[in-house]
DNA sequence: TTATAAAATTAGGTTTGCCTAATTTTATAA
DNA sequence: TTATAAAATTAGGCAAACCTAATTTTATAA
């Protein structure tokens, strides 16, 4: 069994092997996905290469053992299950769940993802939008597709969100942003890529290029 | 804000203050109920004494601050509607819940003992037959007469379960013994105090004193 | 190619929460 | 009262998971 710290560590390296841009995975990126300093990483590949859930080759940086991925998954698919949890049944807002869920992620027990998955209704995705893993491990690919990648009067519907802050949430909440959202591209401006867009049809509304990126459309 | 660890003790020295014995509570009785060294009681006494939580008399044994207590009773809160959870909502057995529910407790998050409490309705007592602790720290007494302190005739409610480990619980599942069940006391032998008794109006059965002890009627 | 910057690693420390073994204090019983 | 046993404490250590500072390796740019 893996310790709290093991698994944050897992699952971090889990989510920089998903990211579409394909780079190497180095103690750097990792110390700064979880706000360690580099020297405790290299501590912690040490100890994950002995435990055989990870290889790590200079060249290539860190990669998951088959087994390593196995476990990060499991991780993933607890947090994801309990956000559902937390949203659904116990009313937290969107920008509340993700704290909670790092925690509730590493109670361990038989069966209990699989008990909060039936008792939820066996949803396929979290409140952000990323696909809920199912018991075998298998999960629908993420979406990838951003709004700032849309084409100027085109309408998208947001599938989910590539930043999972409480700061960026709240601003979609301001903006009355959600999943399921409908966002109209009405202009993009040439000088920044800032986007002039339309929520569910309301009025003229500008954003960031950086924004743009973090809305993820179906 | 406490760490896993010194909640564990607050919550092992707050059940021991419950304890209708009156003992005064030592070193090495929190020792017992942890299964920890005595040396390491020592060095959390000196820890929980400097944060003002408990206050240490070697004559008067080990008492909770104010403070202390209420920190204990919001753990034991969460402990307790956390059981609810895990067996109305997720169908987990009475002899399984403990074991979660002692890792789900220490789960810090804003109103995260309230929002629960709410969506499981505002349950009085847990699965074990244990008072639940309001919001405000207030609780109902604890079931303390027991069936050995029964009348030989006398027909009792189970209202709740001393021992809350595992094999006494799965005994009583095997006995089809629950929180509502009505036992008889048939006879008790003089010899050692064993009972025998009748399980909603069964044939009859012999348990032990020490069953008897751990069995809590209303 | 060489200087510089960035990344990775090593060396050595700290805190938390445990432990064992030895010692001291306190209780109990002859 | 004194011997013995039990309880409490001290001393010293260990593993986990961090850290800072120094050093080494690797990448990049002039
Ligand atoms: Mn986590
Ligand atoms: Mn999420
Ligand atoms: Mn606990
Ligand atoms: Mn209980």
């Amino acid at each position: 069994m893996n310790t709290f710290s093991e698994e944050n560590y897992l699952k971090a390296i889990f989510r920089l092997s998903q990211m579409p841009d394909n780079k190497k995975i180095s103690t750097s990126a990792i110390a700064e996905a979880l706000g360690n300093n580099p020297a405790s990483v290299v501590d912690m590949i040490r100890k994950l290469t002995d435990k055989q859930l990870i290889e790590y080759d200079k060249k290539k940086g860190v990669k998951l053992t088959p087994q390593g991925q196995k476990d990060a998954i499991q991780i993933v698919r607890k947090h994801r299950l309990w956000e559902v949890f937390l949203l659904e049944k116990l009313e937290y807002r969107w920008d509340e769940i993700h704290d909670i869920a790092e925690e509730l992620e590493h109670i361990k027990y038989h069966d209990l993802a699989d008990r909060l998955e039936k008792f939820l209704g066996f949803p396929e995705y979290d409140p952000h939008g990323d696909p809920i893993p199912k018991a075998n491990g298998k999960m629908a690919k993420s979406f990838s597709a951003s709004l700032a990648d849309g084409k100027v009067g085109g309408s998208y519907r947001v599938a989910a969100v590539r930043d999972t802050s409480s700061e960026f949430l709240k601003y979609l909440h301001k903006l009355q942003i959600n999943i399921g959202t409908q966002i109209k591209i009405i202009e993009q401006i040439a000088f920044d890529h800032s986007l002039i867009i339309s929520i569910d049809n309301g009025e003229a509304t500008t954003v960031s290029s950086k924004f743009g990126e973090n809305i993820l459309i179906s």
